[in-house]
RNA sequence: GGUCUGGUAGUUCAGUUGGUUAGAAUACCUGCCUGUCACGCAGGGGGUCGCGAGUUCGAGUCUCGUCCAGACCGCCA
């Protein structure tokens, strides 16, 4: 037997027994008389005891040469500590060793496995399994299996099934690229893996499977940010026989669970708001509703003077900055220069103070007067005290770089609180949206999206204005799930892809199992997915998931650590029939 | 594909207008230390200033290129 207990379970109830321990050892102290030993597992430290008159001399010279994280075994007395330590849960106790066995040593860790590390993002990917041994990224992973079996237990409870579906699958179009493996026995042809298992789940429901979900693995090719990993987790759930409100209900107790097991936060109904809405009011189809800050629209009563820039523009949009008018006129130049970088792309912002005795200090006084700053004052809800920043320009171009304009100046007055939870659904998302570069038409959420009742004929003259059945659930600004009622009937599927420009030869090679399905009794079905890892990352309060992945990806979707991707050897591609041509 | 920031000791960083032998903290090693727990004290070793070119009498510092890392835009049905 390796341990009688583990380095987090001693107290002093133990005093006078005889323990086992192994661990890591996490520091020595060493005052020549006496050596102390903290030995770390992922329990806790037990703090071990040599000295000059208790133990004997070959086993202090033993104790005196123990490096960070040997891994050793010892075999000792629970006893009293003389100086106890309040800090931590065994600093009542320690063992007096009377047997000491060096199971590995360790060369010096390249960084040290502390709370507060020295070792930076790069060097703690390299090294992720010492990484792990810290406390913050091992509470992290526990955190995240506790999210999962919450999750599990909530929806086996509600009778939902979790059925796994392939990872080897078939390529298609739409959506983000895909990643692909080439297939040995089947010369020249490609598996993709699974962006979701979208089609999957919904021929689960033509299956009769009423209830099912899966915390799976997806996949996509495409740029990692923070918050974006080529493979992650989602929490992938659809339902037979039911409607939207059905779905928006269930998931809203799932979350309401999450938020209460986890978190100990009670929410009470989530608010509802419509794509169209979210977008007026923030900007954003995601908005962080935890603060303010709500978009006032301006044209009505700033495009009736000279100033050029405002009555040109399609949207005059202004946000009150809660006590920005403390800002120095350097700040709020800096602020200018901020939503000037390419980043963001506005030309330039408009500003106005409103000072305490009710009067304003614009920087367009030369064409506005206070009449009129005051009934911007009231357009964007500012108070005296507060700073109206406004934007003009393209409607939709102002929206985005006035929508990360109050995401930023919200993070830098800390109104983003990391221990305040709002979630919102966002609903009524158009079904297509229109590709800028190409001209054409594509699925907003996914082809298999139903429209909204009686719509359909819109496809033909209106089809940007098409609404879907289509929902997000949104947490402090994410986007943490999105789904929608699908169709099911292979009519309206046919004509879904033909308006998102397949051929029906196209349409029958890529989805013909999917509308085969819906002629033998679809029944009708809807769905939802989560993104897990985001999900974990927002509820333990960090922005960035990789502190929530074992063994992430970095920036450019290598693994740091076994270096990969990597070149595979001739033989292998010869066996695939792969030539890789490299420019 | 693009923008921005960074790369100096094992590690985290400082490094002035381009000017002597490139520093600090921490880690590591040695010695001392009668209750440490961020132990303390004394001493020591440790540098291809990411890489390549250029400007210059002289480059960690300026210029160009390149590689790596991070954040973001595009992208992510």
């Amino acid at each position: 037997m390796y341990r009688t207990h583990n380095n987090g379970a001693l107290r002093s109830s133990h005093i006078k027994e005889t323990v086992t321990l192994a661990g890591w050892v996490q520091k020595t102290r060493n005052k020549g008389f006496m050596i102390w030993v903290d030995l770390r597992d992922r329990y806790g430290i037990t703090q071990l005891i040599f000295d000059e008159e208790r133990t004997p001399k070959a086993m202090m010279v033993i104790a005196s040469s123990l490096g960070r994280e040997f891994v050793i075994q010892v075999t000792g007395t629970v006893i009293e500590r003389e100086s106890k330590n309040p800090n931590i849960p065994t600093g009542d106790i320690e063992i007096l060793v009377s047997e000491i066995n060096i199971l590995n040593e360790s060369i010096t860790p390249p960084f040290t496995i502390e709370d507060e590390t020295d070792g930076g993002e790069d060097l703690r990917m390299k090294y992720r399994y010492l990484d792990i041994r810290r406390n913050p990224v091992r509470e992290n992973l526990i955190f995240r299996h506790k999210v999962t079996m919450a999750v599990r237990n909530y929806l086996s409870q509600k009778d939902f099934v979790e059925v796994e579906t392939p990872y080897l699958i078939k390529s298609t179009p739409e959506g983000a690229r895909d990643f692909v493996v080439p297939s040995r026995m089947n010369e020249g042809q490609f598996y993709a893996l699974p962006q979701s298992p979208q089609t999957f789940k919904q021929l689960l429901m033509v299956g009769g499977m009423d209830q099912y979900f899966q915390i799976v693995k997806c996949f996509r090719d495409e740029d990692l940010r923070a918050d974006r990993q080529p493979e992650f987790t989602q929490i992938d759930c659809e339902m037979a026989f039911i409607e939207q409100e059905d779905i928006l209900n269930t998931f809203e107790g799932l979350t309401r669970h999450l938020l209460k097991e986890i978190n100990n936060v009670e929410i009470g109904k989530f608010p509802r708001m419509t794509y169209d809405d979210a977008m007026q009011r923030y900007g954003n189809d995601k908005p962080d509703i935890r603060f303010g800050m709500e978009f006032g629209e301006l044209n009505a009563i700033a495009q009736h003077k000279d100033f050029k820039v405002f009555n040109s523009a399609e949207l005059v949009v202004g946000i009150a900055v809660p006590g920005g008018n403390s800002f120095t006129r350097k700040e709020i130049d800096k602020l200018i220069d901020w939503v000037k970088r390419p980043q963001v792309g506005a030309l330039g912002m408009v500003y106005s103070r409103c000072n305490d005795d009710g009067s304003f200090k614009s920087s367009v006084d030369k064409f506005y007067n206070q009449d009129d700053l005051a009934k911007w004052a009231e357009a964007t809800g500012a108070n005296p005290g507060d700073l109206i920043c406004i934007l003009s320009g393209e409607t939709n171009k102002v929206r985005a770089q006035m929508s990360a304009l109050r995401m930023e100046l919200a993070e830098r007055l800390g109104l983003r609180k990391a221990d305040e939870f709002a979630p919102l659904w966002v609903i009524d998302f158009p079904l297509l949206e229109l590709d800028e570069e190409t001209g054409h038409y594509h699925a907003m959420h996914h082809p298999f999206t139903s429209p909204k009742p009686g719509q359909i004929e819109l496809l033909d003259t209106e089809p940007g204005n098409v609404k879907a059945n289509a929902y997000d659930l949104v947490l402090n600004g994410n986007e943490i799930g999105g789904g929608s009622i699908r169709i099911h009937d292979k009519e309206t599927q046919a004509i879904m892809l033909r308006h998102l420009g397949f051929s029906e030869e196209e349409a029958k090679a890529q989805f013909g199992f999917l509308m085969d399905a819906f002629e033998y009794g679809a029944p009708p079905h809807g769905g939802i997915a989560f993104g897990l890892d985001r999900l974990v990352s927002i509820l333990g309060g960090q922005e960035t998931i990789r502190d929530f992945i074992a063994f992430p990806k970095n920036n450019a979707g290598r693994d740091v650590m076994i270096d990969a991707p990597a070149p595979i050897d001739e033989e292998q591609l010869n066996e695939l029939n792969l030539i890789v041509d490299i420019q």
